[in-house]
Parts: C-alpha cells; structure tokens; sequence
DNA sequence: TTGAAAGCGCTAACAC
DNA sequence: GTGTTAGCGCTTTCAA
C-alpha cells in the first residue's frame, strides 16, 4: 500500500504559518540527541539531569540560539512567569522605587514585571486586575488596601497570590506589606507637639483619591488633640501634589490661621513648596513655623533648612513583597495572609 | 463490540490538572451556542458576527465571567499583546514619565507593559531584551542608541520591531523617537553665552554610563567654544545625579575655577543643588552665576530663584512610541525605521 | 457569517 | 535519569 507523501509529512507542510519560531525545544533536544521533556526538565533544574546530558544540551541551546518561549511556558504550566504591579502611578517617586526594587529581585529569579497605572482610581485598578488575570500572573501586586467591591471579589474567588504593599491596618485580601499611615501622622504630630508647637497644620492634596494621605491626616489631628494643641487644622486642596501646590496650601493655611507655628505635609514636594514660600515671605524656618515632610525623597538633606521628614522604606517594600512572591512561585506557601510592617522613620533634620 | 467509558471519554478525567481555568472560550461557545472559532473572531472584530450572535455571546461572556486567556491567545497567535520597555531606571522621573504615558495609550489598546531596568548597563540590557524576546512581544522598547553588540544582533536577526526612545542622532536599529541631546547642550551654551557670559561649566553625573548626559555636555563645550568663550569646563563625579551632587561639584568646579559665570546642569537635581548651594555660600544667580538646568522637573518653576531649564517632552515620547507600537500591532507598517524628532524647549526663567 | 480542525511551544504526570 | 504522551486555551486557515 502506498501512502502518499503529504499524508506522512501531515497537513503542516500545506499550511502556511504567520511567524514560526526559528529554534524551538524540539530542536534543542533532537541537536543534543534527547527528548524535548529532558530539555524542558534541565531548564528548569538542571540538577535532576546527569552532567553529560546537562552539556549536550547546553551545546545544543549555545549552537542553534535557543531562546524559551515562555508564553508556552505560560500556557501548559497554567501559571505564567509574570507579576502584574499595579500603581497609582510611577511617576510618583514613592512608587517609582518600590517597583523598581521589586524588578531588580524578581527579575533574578526571571519572573517578569508587568506595570499597571491605576490614576488613583479604584474604578481603573479593577479593570487593570481584570486584565491582569488574563496573563495569568504568578502573583498581583496592588497599592493600598481600599479596592473597589469588584476587585475584592475576583481576587477573593481566584487562586492568584495578591500582596497589598505601602498600607497597613486595613482589610487584607492575602498578604500585605507595608506601615501604618495613621502612625505616620500621629509620629509627626508627636513630634511637632513634643517640641513645643502648639498650632498646627496638616497640607495635603488630593486627599479624596489619596486615601492614604488622608490616613496621615487624620493621625496627625487626632495625635494633635490627644497632645492639647490648641488649634489643628487639615487644609486640603484637590490638585496635583507638587513643589507648585507647597506655596499655594500655605498661603491658603495662613490666609485663614496666621498664628500657625507648625505645619506638616503629606509629602516633601508639598513641603519643599512650603519652605520657598516661607522664604518669599520671610518667615524663617523653623523659628516661625516648623515644617515636617514625608518622604525623604532627593532633596529633603540639601535644601534650605533641611527637611526634617518621614521616611517610608519605598525599596524595602519593593524586596520584601519579592520575597514573599519568590516563596510562594518555588512552592513554599508559608506567608500565606502575612501581614509585614515596615514601619518608617522619622528623620530630624533643621525644619523642625 | 464494547467499548469501556473511559475510553471514549479519554484519559482526561483520570488526568489532574494543577488549575484549571473555571471559563472558557468553549464553555462561552456552549452556552451561546456558537462555536469557539465564532467567539474569537466576536472578540477580536465584533462587527464580523451578525448582531444576535454577538449578543448571545456577550451574554454568555457576561453570565459566565468570562475572562479570555491571553497567554493562550499569545502562543496561538505567535505574538503576545505584551510590550517590553527597557528604561535604565524608573527612579529616573524623566523615564518614569514617558513609560506612564505609554502605558496609559498602550492599555487603552489592551496591550501590557512589561518593564525592565538596565541600570545604565549595557550587558543588563542585552539579558533583558533576551528575556523580552522570550515573551514574543508585539515590541520591545529601549532607551537611547547605545546597545551591545549582542543586543544589536539579536534585535536585527528577528521580526519584533523595535523602538529607540529618548536619543536621536546615532545608528538606529528601528523607529526612533526622540532629541538630540548635542543640540540640548548647545542650546544652553548659546544661551548662556548669548548673555554674555563667558566662563562656563557643565556639571555632570556618572557621564561614563550616562551617554546622553555625556553628549549634551560635548554639545555645551563645542557651541561655547564657538560662541568665543573664554572658558569652558566639563566637571564630572561618578555619583549618582541628586540635589546633594548638585552642592559638591559647584564646589569641585570653584575650587578650580573660580571665575565661572555660567553653569549647566545635567539635569535638574543638579541645578537644584547648585541654587542652594549658591545660597549657601552667599553667591547670588543669576548676577554672579547664570544657571541652567535640564529637565523641568516639578520644582524648576517654584525654587528660588526659578530655574531656567531644558524641558524633555517624556510624556510626548511616550505617547508618539505607543502610537507607532499600536499602528504596528493594526498590521500598518509604515513607521518602520521612522525617525521622530520630539525636539525639547528652553524655559526662561530667573536663574539665568 | 459560521464551524471544523490543526496546531502554537511548552510542561508535567507517568512509565520505563 | 529519560522518554512518552496528552494536553494548556486560544487563533487561524479553510471549507461550508
């Protein structure tokens, strides 16, 4: 019986693919003279092959330019080597290094970032996770804790790993790594009272969306209180944080209380606006008025006074919600629903 | 002729799967009662099924919450709708806001962001690009022009297009979008001599890694030369760029050339340090030194005094590379190789 | 306009 | 330690 040719060879040859891939493990192993699964095997532990095949192999990958598909990878192992970030933004500095720390670790062990900018808004963040499920991640990553009610529930329902990073205190969904934002402004109101002030101001922006800002505020008036200041105000504006909006709360702040003798900001931009202000306006700092940022970002150790601000450990969070996404990629579900402080730290500088 | 049940059913059920995904395409397919093949193509041009099947399966993907597996449909379709975006670093606000705005346009598209860090590192870059290609993106995106050779040859041999970002003038691989950064340094220079000053510096960062800092500065050197200065110096620390960086190499270049009346920074930070440190040491900008600073960064309009800066159009980049990533993915191919020059713009201010 | 069929390149259970 | 096998969930011809 004769059977005709392209029956043999299968259809495939009449077919016509869009972009084959040049390399492919089935070539790797029939080069190295092994079966596919060996191959797939030694990438993935190379231990468990003996040391001969462990070379043929390699042989094989370095001659013919191997690279891994790992969007196959991705498919038959049901769980892809990405993990889905999702920020408010990245052009906040804040989260800027968090994202680029977790990088740096999760990259080692070649897992892959893939970025998510919700704007602040619960309303994109849901849709991001929305999408992000569809890659299949080996973990999402989220700000915060306060969600919209839909993301609470795909991510309840789902098996993926979720870590809340820069917040503590609220409802976790899985595991969560951050500080409190309520002791970051308790600490600061501590402190400002501790050395003597005894009319505040907490200036923040957009505290509707940045509901951790408004932690901070509310920490910071209740702390003011319990200490027997005698006037503690939170003055709020809806814009864009930024060096700009500093100098306008501030104004804004002393147009309605101008016996003010300490402010605190919901971050540096905010208070480094403050401090050129003060200086436009001859107020000396912290003689008049004593000012306490958060952040620690660049500037804050060089400017005029220095800053006396609150440190959030950006890129602790970053390695330590790595960490915990590595444990459980290789297996080890320990820190299943851990919740880590990291606290932050409170960095005395001239301001205040 | 028996036939045992589980035989026609196949091994399947004696199979288990690690996860299995609860929905579907097939189960859409079913309850709308269309085939898989139907429910792609809805997805992918809803106007291509008749208006009651596309209502079926809307309801069907509604009733079932259906979520499509992209990694799935990466590896049939033999390109993932995944971006790689390979910055130095996000820490970097200059890079953290053209990759917030191509994020922004490249969801609108569906299409994910995956970020890498090279570190100003050029072999890091050729891992990361080696890892990109193995998530068959739809693009891959790189900072600058200056690439290993590996990292050439491996962009050159395949299909994934490619997108320079941030840097003009030099080989290109692909599309590029962005300035020269010669052109930059000789802005400030003509500027600055245009004023008549006549003893310039151009302060810098790490100028061995950073070639884009390196080229503005060779820029600032040769117009000023031209213009006829009188003196010219490029002053280099190998530290990261920061405000603090900014105070010691105004101290590095007045320690050797006390004369100078015209300073350019390689970016803002530095300017920043320079004002204070200015400030610090009694000398008064712009009458004594003019400044001039590079990136417009949040605080240029507001320090004291206002800096006269080169704005970099990040976000401009970033929409104009997610535009011709977009085009490219719709099959339309005509910015292969394009060169798009974004230009930038001197913002007077008061420092110089 | 819709459906059937054939993979995409890899992983992992299982047998040897 | 290595190979066999059966998919992972989707896209895309091609035919109807």
């Amino acid at each position: 019986m004769v059977v005709p040719m392209n029956e043999i060879l299968g259809k495939r040859a009449g077919r016509k693919r869009r972009r084959m891939q040049r390399v492919t493990m089935q070539s790797v192993a029939e080069r190295a003279q092994v079966s596919p699964s060996t191959v797939s095997l030694f990438l993935r532990r190379p231990e468990a092959v003996t040391a001969a095949t462990g070379r043929a192999i390699n042989d094989a990958i370095e001659e013919l330019g191997y690279v891994p598909n790992l969007v196959a990878g991705g498919l038959a192992a049901a769980a892809s080597r990405a993990v889905s970030i999702i920020v408010p933004s990245v052009r906040n500095a804040f989260f800027a290094e968090t994202v680029a720390a977790m990088q740096l670790e999760l990259g080692k062990e070649r897992l892959q970032v893939m970025l998510g900018h919700s704007e602040y808004s619960d309303r994109e963040e849901e849709n991001l996770v929305r999408t992000a499920l569809s890659w299949a991640p080996s973990a999402i990553v989220l700000t915060g804790q306060s969600h919209s009610v839909g993301t609470r529930k795909i991510l309840a329902g789902g098996s993926t790993p979720v870590v809340e990073i820069w917040e503590l205190g609220g409802q976790s969904i899985d595991m969560t790594i951050g500080f409190s934002h309520e002791k970051v402004g308790r600490t600061a109101a501590e402190y400002l009272t501790g050395r003597g002030r005894r009319r505040l101001a907490f200036l923040g922006a957009r505290m509707q969306e940045d509901r951790r800002a408004n932690t901070r505020a509310e920490g910071f008036e209740q702390a003011a209180r319990e200490a027997g200041a005698a006037r503690v105000e939170i003055v709020g504006n809806p814009a864009r944080a930024g060096v700009e909006l500093g100098g306008v709360l501030l104004r804004q702040a002393l147009d309605q209380f101008p016996d003010l003798d300490a402010i605190a900001c919901s971050n540096d931009h905010i208070a480094l606006g403050v401090l050129f202000e003060c200086q436009r306006r001859g107020i000396s700092v912290p003689t008049d008025i004593a000012v306490v940022g958060f952040g620690d970002l660049d500037f804050a150790a060089s400017c005029i006074p220095t800053l006396t601000t609150i440190r959030p450990p950006g890129d602790l969070i970053g390695t330590e919600a790595a960490r915990v996404i590595i444990k459980h990629v290789q297996g080890d579900r320990s820190d299943s629903h851990c919740v880590i402080d990291t606290g932050f730290r409170l960095i005395e500088r001239q301001s205040a």
